[in-house]
DNA sequence: ACGCTGACTATTA
DNA sequence: CTAATAGCCAGCG
């Protein structure tokens, strides 16, 4: 069963009932829904989750989808703003902006050209 | 165990 | 308009 699925593993889970592992596997399936071309924002993500508030868990949990087996295009997550805020974390900083231009977003300063229009609602898919 | 930090967001000044 | 503050919750010293 539990075969690669302890792919957020890095905290040992809690039993206290909290955010635990679920909400981690949620993101990175939800992330991995985001349409090729389009992006969204960890706020929309966690309010798909049920957890709008806790956008900054969304964030952290981006923390590990380079470890994740499918591949989470954590590229197409910014900031509500449409900002790559996260393009630090990537191996390479400028791979993140890279992948978006790959895949037809345009990049302009570190902000997503037209992110309004190909903002993806995750509840929409 | 306490406190700070952080890939965020909304509100208030 | 921009700047600062509060709320969120898990990881680390």
């Amino acid at each position: 069963m539990p075969s690669r699925k302890s792919a957020e593993k890095l905290k040992t889970v809690r039993p206290s009932g909290t955010a635990d592992e679920n909400f981690f596997s949620l993101v990175y399936e939800v992330t991995r829904q985001i349409p090729r071309g389009r992006v969204t924002s960890y706020g929309a993500i966690a309010a798909a989750l049920g957890a709008k508030s806790s956008a900054r868990m969304v964030g952290w949990a981006m923390n590990g989808c380079h470890r994740i087996k499918p591949k989470v295009p954590a590229h197409r997550v910014v900031n509500r703003n449409g900002m790559l805020t996260g393009k630090f974390h990537f191996d390479p900083p400028e791979r993140m902006e890279e992948l978006l231009k790959k895949e037809g977003v345009k990049v302009k300063n570190d902000q997503v050209v037209e992110f309004k229009k190909l903002f993806w609602d995750p509840g929409e898919g």
